[in-house]
DNA sequence: AATCGTATTGAACAAACAGTCAACAGTTGC
DNA sequence: GCAACTGTTGACTGTTTGTTCAATACGATT
């Protein structure tokens, strides 16, 4: 029936929920205009309505993902830490845990990260959401570097920030490829030996 | 002209080096049969014939590509220096370098990870590739850890190899997410001083 | 109550694509 | 010289996809 409106929360809220329920099971090219309409029982035709195109919907759909990704947390448990090694460690396992909490976002984020290669709006929004990821791990990178100097000549806050997101994306990488065979345990032991203060 | 025999090379070569130009141009998604054959200078329907499908090109396109990516190498300038510890960041410090030599070969290496979530041919050999590289990484790690045993309680060459790789692997995300910001220098330095010894 | 702008649908369209096929040309073996 | 096999083409097919559009219903404004 054509017209009725329907009186709840935004139609592109609506629209943007189902196509993240595609993307995330079919992935970013197996994601359909009409695929995404059956998913908010929509008609397709509405769909391009509201966005006009299935690029600026996919846009809508990446901004949505990374604004509802939880920020980095030093949370007050990380903070009682004694010594900001031992907090950056705890929040390298923290993250870790969140991916494994949530694969079926980390492998959506991962698709758009591939998308951003070639198009240069994903790869905008993908480029400001890893500064922000860096940007949250420089505080406690500042506080390792002043607790330890001597140990880190000319190494920058930020660079080591960046560091520790390869840690956790690079993580993310090959345990998504070799989810079997590929030790967590073992590469958190790791990370923690090559971090550890002395 | 039909049944014209090339005396040349292997036909499925010459269609596989004709996908690897577009697909490394136009990305995995927009390369077409079509698109393929026109840059090996051939009919559609012979790359049908010799491939059978789409999905087996790509996945020779794969293994192609795998097999031809240089395998990491511990040349004899490396295997001079002192200690295992510089030798592992001189092996980080090339493997950056390589990066940033074939950005063309990265960037379709990083999509078939993204195509490998959900194509378990395309992921299998994924894996086989991420398990030789840790792999090659594991001799040196090895080292790393008996040079320094007191420092790395319970850690284990696999681990720390598979940090290794999460080095390279996550700059390489980031800086092609980001080429403009990420500064190389900032995260090798930073890595460095994780690595160095004590 | 007439008007206008916004939603909404279902059908239809043109383009692109993977895959098929009949025809044909070389090559090889008899 | 003939038959059989492989390689090659170009045209064709059926499907899928993003996008457009006329028709229509609803809500708000006047």
């Amino acid at each position: 029936m054509p017209g009725t409106k329907a009186p709840e929360a935004d139609r592109r809220d609506q629209i943007i929920a189902g196509a993240y329920t595609v993307a995330a099971r079919e992935g970013l090219d197996g994601t359909t205009i009409i695929q995404v309409a059956a998913a908010a029982n929509l008609s397709a035709g509405l769909v391009m309505f509201h966005f006009k195109s299935k690029h600026q919907l996919l846009l809508a759909l990446v901004k949505w993902l990374v604004a509802t990704t939880t920020v980095l947390q030093v949370g007050a448990d990380i903070q009682r830490l004694a010594s900001p090694h031992e907090q950056l460690v705890a929040l390298l396992r923290q993250e870790m845990h969140r991916l494994s909490r949530e694969p079926l976002r980390i492998r959506l984020m991962f698709d758009f990260w591939t998308a951003g290669i070639r198009e240069p709006d994903v790869r905008e929004t993908m480029r400001v959401e890893f500064e922000r990821y860096r940007e949250a791990f420089r505080s406690i990178t500042a506080a390792v570097l002043q607790a330890e100097p001597a140990r880190f000549p000319g190494v920058t806050a930020e660079g080591l920030a960046a560091v520790s997101v390869s840690f956790i994306k690079g993580c993310a990488v090959q345990s998504m490829i070799d989810p079997e065979h590929f030790d967590i345990d073992q590469y958190l032991v790791a990370a923690e030996g090559l971090i550890a203060r002395f």
